[in-house]
DNA sequence: CTCGCTCGTGTAAGCGCTTACATAGTTCGG
DNA sequence: CCGAACTATGTAAGCGCTTACACGAGCGAG
């Protein structure tokens, strides 16, 4: 913090009192003429005001913290950009916190957040107990619930459509001609969800349910499910819940011999860039993360203006490409 | 912000003044037994102190921020993870922004950040001028540089050994039997450091050096300069800046009828995860991401308390994998 | 014993803003 | 031409902390 230039500065040097310099900065009813006089010399004092004055005499941040589960994943930093964007024009900002998947960490880092001022607190796929996080509700802000369970927690909830993406990636692959269609399962409610979808389409196209693994959404998760998928058999297709998983899986395949969208077809989840270089190219569902950001964003910010915002549901939109192919009978 | 509990209340609880309570809750001299009881009533009372009263009342925000090139990298996301744990052991935090790699946006970001009571700001990454930066210095508070230039602006340098580590990967490559050595290189410090390395490898080696082309460090722009790579021949081997672009490469080298790890090897950059799991394996230098942040955090923390770090170097380890292999002859 | 310390605590002055309330100057209907 | 109703601005009281300074009590040295 370099020497501040205070307000006080600033109307001495307009002539002025710091009540109008104030007014003037922030649209109160100041006489034209003394704003503009007032701007000015603010401007080439090079004065900015001192957010911890301003928060400490309005009692309001214009600041919402974000939790987030993982600093490294691709998506949550689409998430933030949307939820920056949205809020730069309501002129707030926000304060990440990673909570490392670790529902201890997570219950710390919100209680962090909280004591530093924010007004609003955006949770992004937590992994947090709704019983203990209903516990914390009252020590906390205002709640904005992105990919996350809580329907007793009366807070908006942002999500994207996991069982319409689930099934119409597994009717892609029906439609395909596929038959046999195994899942590589995520955890959490986007892990279910996405694999009630798989399951519905079947259902729907009065198909028998593939066989089904857990993959934990880390390549090496999805790795292990291929693996035992392959050895198993059974299926010519398989609906992977992530893409990082999938990309395990493309390695377990191949190990096991088999080539991906000849001997087996693979959509992944998620709509990650590298998916598009790989051999052969994966199909996959791509998520709107961006706008689930900004979707977060205005359901935190119309909460801090009292109002109710409605839950959103976002839907994804499939990437067809070439690790899906026409089945020409044949199969494992 | 949800009803505040004042250090007024609980001094009134405790039956002391607000001196007393301050201080006992930050080290100052206090009875034992006071500052027990003070600390238990406000633990009772769940008091938890205004940040922005004490950043007023202090001038210290105990804050620093963090300008990162792109919210999406799990690079940086890893570095994030290092700065925030070591200084958390400080009894600080942090504020990050991405500039997009922007320029323009990463100079208002600077502004942002700087407006908002940071005590420090580390750039990473950064892309502005170090004649920009110069300028606007003075408006700054201290600042820290992780992989960036300017050693005019005497502020402490965290960088990794680019240049060695680039030799490393093509010494991994002659090593191998590869004489004839391409290298896809990518923008700014690290990619001409980076294209340092690959130079001197090849002189120590006495080997001409191989064709170069700048791929920007995207999937998108590896696989551009695999394609003029690949049409150019006269190559076995190649030295990519970036696992991303390594990515790329592997598509492209695909598509001109090459197989990776056979016809070409291939070294990639960074470390990332999905490189384990490509076919073949990537060979890559990993870089310390988390260590750079930590030691990035460690020397912001230096200089707020008036001291001169040195800059720190960081090496790369190198991760062999099957995408280089021992050249029987043959190439290209 | 008394003087001068040290210790523990309290008093009060800010830190840089916002904003309710007061005040002086204008404007205008009747 | 007077008072009501505005308008533009100033005065000052906080917001919740920290901290310099003051003060009384207890204590060892002379």
């Amino acid at each position: 913090m370099r020497k501040r230039v205070t307000i006080y500065e600033v109307a001495d040097a307009a002539g002025v009192s710091v009540a109008t310099v104030s007014r003037a900065l922030n649209g109160g009813r100041v006489a034209p003429q003394t704003r503009a006089r007032v701007l000015r010399v603010a401007e080439e004092l090079g004065f900015s005001p001192s957010p911890a004055a301003r928060v400490l005499a309005t009692g309001k941040s214009r600041a919402i913290g974000v939790v987030i589960p993982d600093a490294t994943g691709p998506l949550y930093g689409r998430m933030l950009r949307g939820i920056g964007l949205e809020l730069a024009q309501a002129g707030y900002t926000y304060l990440v916190e990673s909570s490392e998947r670790d529902p201890g960490r997570e219950a710390r880092v919100l209680r962090d957040l909280s004591a530093r001022d924010v007004e609003a607190l955006v949770l992004i796929g937590s992994g947090l107990g709704s019983e203990a996080l209903a516990e914390m509700r009252r020590e906390l802000p205002e709640l904005v619930l992105v990919e996350r369970e809580g329907a007793a927690l009366e807070a908006p909830m942002i999500t994207i459509d996991n069982v319409a993406a689930g099934e119409r990636a597994t009717r892609h692959l029906i439609e395909h001609g596929h038959t046999r269609i195994a899942h590589v399962a995520g955890p959490r409610r986007a892990g279910r969800e996405r694999l009630e979808g798989w399951r519905r389409a079947l259902a729907t196209a009065g198909l028998e349910p593939g066989p089904v693994v857990e993959g934990g959404f880390t390549e090496a998760g999805g790795y292990r499910a291929a693996v035992e998928l392959a050895a198993m058999g059974g299926f010519t297709a398989v609906f992977v819940a992530s893409d990082r998983m999938a990309l395990g899986a493309y390695r377990a395949f191949r190990e096991a011999g088999l080539r991906v969208g000849e001997d087996v077809s693979v959509i992944g989840f998620d709509g990650l860039e590298f998916g598009a270089y790989l051999d052969p190219p994966l199909a996959t569902l791509r998520q709107p993360a961006q706008q689930l950001g900004q979707a977060a964003a205005r359901a935190a910010l119309a909460v801090l203006r009292g109002e109710h915002p409605e839950n959103v549901v976002l839907s994804c939109e499939i990437v067809p490409r070439a690790s899906v192919r026409k089945i020409g009978g044949g199969g494992l």
